[in-house]
DNA sequence: TTATTGTATATTGTATACAATATGCATTTC
DNA sequence: GAAATGCATATTGTATACAATATACAATAA
């Protein structure tokens, strides 16, 4: 295992990012760095650490001396989020299938499984979304580009507040599943453009569901 | 004019980036909370809250109890910023030369005669890097893509370092500004694919020779 | 009423003080 | 001599206290 110490800091970002995510608290809502403090047991200054790298991330907004809201995106800036996610998403791929080993397959083979059993079993229903962002970066690694993957890995955080509620509509996860599946064998049969057109349409077919339950 | 006031936190952000952007602080030395602390006469709070900024920016690293050093890139990381730039700020002139108006041509044009006089002058070198960094943004606002742009917008500041260094390479500076001028002629003509491949290779020109310094 | 000013309160921003951790060096142990 | 241990110092991490700013509401004037 990694190292197990974190600082206050550090599990204030986890804690604050998972309420985000889950939507303990909502969009729009503003974050009160005192209420956070008592309630995660610490100062305020972790706590403003804490959501200084959240706006990082992009999923609060500070604003001087009016303090922190999470954040709210518009449904066409879903869009632009995805597309973004597909077109580096797309570049990643490609470099990657040339170097995926057959380790790497059996891992992403598992994340598939686990995925699966994760929608039936509905007490983990929050764990797909995880092992949704960790299928699709363990496609990645093996492109060997460190600061594209930061930067995906970071797009897919922001995806996920909205593959969650995606995840309550019926039949959309199947559709995922689905796709996962093909994805992973064309990537086994070496089809590079076959695997990047059928992530695309991935990516974007879920845009799409999604956009369609935030109107 | 837009908002004046500033935190100490964003004076501390401005003055520590424009300190590693220009050199005075070298990639991988250290950056001492206390010391940063006494120069810009703050308490250690807005440096650290700095620091936390910068890090997101990918200028520092942290590392918890050890502190902050200003980051390093290899060269072929360096390779694979300006070609994360070209996918990004392809897509963006892409999307934004049919919206391209008369004024934006304008300004962009201006942007191109002020690098001419910033590169003459002397005195003013710092400022031609600032002027790149605009001049590539003023082409891409009117794609309408928020959070493209601030991902360019991250990996142009991260890039101005070594473009700095760039400068000194005689000859450097002159190839860029022709390609300026032609790249902003294609988009008056709205040739789209013609503006991109100039694009494109603008930006791997510029990787290649900055590489080539670096090694 | 409507706009404006002033004041109280809530909240954020920052300084200072202290706690926790890392680092370097001397000492010990084998 | 090499490795391990303990201590002193430097540096970071966090709590607390106070300053600066924003916000809501009351009081006043037009």
């Amino acid at each position: 295992m990694t190292n197990a110490y974190k600082t206050r800091t550090q599990i204030a970002v986890e804690a604050i990012r998972e309420k985000i995510l889950t939507g303990v608290i909502q969009a729009g809502e503003p974050l009160r760095q005192s209420a956070l403090a008592d309630e995660l047991e610490v100062s305020r200054i972790p706590i403003r650490e804490a959501l200084l790298q959240l706006e990082a991330e992009g999923l609060v907004e500070f604003e001087a001396h009016k303090g922190a809201t999470a954040t709210r995106l518009a449904a066409d800036q879903v869009h632009e989020l995805f597309e973004l996610r597909a077109l580096l998403e797309c570049d990643l791929l490609r470099r990657a299938i040339p170097n995926l080993k057959i380790d790497d397959f059996r891992a992403s083979e598992r994340l598939v499984q686990e995925m699966a059993a994760a929608y039936t079993n509905n007490s983990a229903q929050n764990s797909w979304s995880d092992l949704n962002t960790r299928f699709h970066l363990s496609l990645y690694e093996a492109a060997q580009r460190p600061q594209t993957l930061e930067l995906v890995q970071n797009l897919l955080v922001k995806s996920d507040r909205y593959i969650r509620v995606h995840l309550a509509l019926a039949g959309g996860v199947d559709n995922a599943e689905r796709e996962h599946a093909a994805l992973l064998e064309c990537c086994r049969e070496r089809h590079i453009d076959a695997a990047c057109a059928l992530l695309q349409e991935h990516i974007e077919r879920s845009a799409q569901e999604i956009a369609a339950l935030l109107k």
